[in-house]
DNA sequence: TGATAAACGGAGGCATCCTCCGTATAAATA
DNA sequence: TATTTATACGGAGGATGCCTCCGTTTATCA
């Protein structure tokens, strides 16, 4: 007799976990370096499970995709958290937004990917741009209150700001015009 | 004897011609259904030729693709000429711009299509960059000779701002928005 | 240590990609 | 106009990817 709800359940299998963060991990690579249209059977190939697998984890295509963005979202919000603890607010910042700009640099899948996610799911949609406003907003807030950077550029303003500075680029060697933008941006914000 | 250069060339046969022309109208409407990844099979079926009759004339997706592009760009420049003959200069701006937003909306694939252009080839990036600016310069140039509007506001500034309200906008219904914004900011425009 | 729910792998059917080459035909030539 | 020949045509076919289905395996639970 077990003493739970209506619904008895098992605890999850452990390769079935263990799978999963392997599908993740794997398509993160692939995704990375063949944009999100890249094959299914190779990720599943790279994370060593049959493709049956893959399909059972994440029935779409999107479904795999969107996982994986919501990871990376998640890793930028938490290094926000860990840069709002450094002393230099806008050094803080700055760092951030030059930690997206090599996100996205490295991994060369990741710009079409943001298009995908631009026009695709918009609840993906709605939980990037919030996360990803919360993580400016944080860093932004700390500045302004040290009196550093002037007050009237909502976070809201500033992310949209960096996905142009994405778009707008070329797509070789974009990154130092990207990197060097951010910082004209950031010194722009500076009280005088 | 033919008096011409070292290469001696036949007239191009009519029949290449015609499925040349019969390939374009398929893609063009291939495309802006189905977006730049739609079925190169179906688009030779919806043209009556077969499939190796497409390669030949477009060795690759881009080529087919980029084709596509040129003539709708180019389409956009002689509306813009024709345009410029109108009375009123910034009415006439107003209308070129609504025709971008339009022709987006019409072409649900062309959203998509307009982010391969961007990360894609820079030779058409160059060219479309630079036939679109010119369109956009000379109905600006003309409004500032009328006195009607501001003068500091480059052709490149222009067009970027439209590119961005496309960029920026969701999936659904997004082409009243659009019209409101290049509404609002071809007001903008005007002198007070 | 069995019973069994849950997960696994991959064969198989279908679609698309792209190449290759025998056939057809339009332009050149006589 | 008839013949030649350069050029283009169509589509079969091999490779690859998508996704489903189901017989087999295995981790949990009693």
């Amino acid at each position: 007799m077990r003493p739970e709800n209506a619904k008895t359940r098992r605890k999850p299998r452990a390769d079935s976990l263990r799978n999963r963060e392997r599908l993740l991990e794997a398509a993160t690579q692939i995704f990375s370096a063949g944009g999100p249209q890249a094959s299914l059977e190779a990720v599943a190939r790279q994370a060593g499970v049959g493709i049956g697998t893959l399909y059972r984890h994440f029935p779409t295509r999107e479904a795999l995709f969107e996982a994986v963005y919501r990871h990376e979202v998640d890793l930028l919000g938490e290094l926000a958290e860990q840069l709002a603890r450094e002393d230099d607010p806008v050094e803080a910042l700055r760092k951030w937004l030059q930690a997206n700009v090599r996100l996205v640099a490295t991994k060369k899948g990741m710009i079409e990917a943001l298009q995908l996610v631009a026009h695709g799911s918009s609840d993906l949609k709605a939980y990037s741009f919030e996360r990803l406003t919360n993580s400016i907003g944080l860093l932004l807030d700390r500045a302004v209150a040290a009196g550093e950077i002037r007050s009237d550029v909502p976070p809201e303003d500033l992310l949209r700001t960096l996905v142009g500075i994405f778009y707008s680029q070329g797509t070789t060697d974009w990154q130092p015009t990207a990197l060097r933008l951010v910082d004209v941006f950031v010194d722009g914000l500076r009280k005088r």
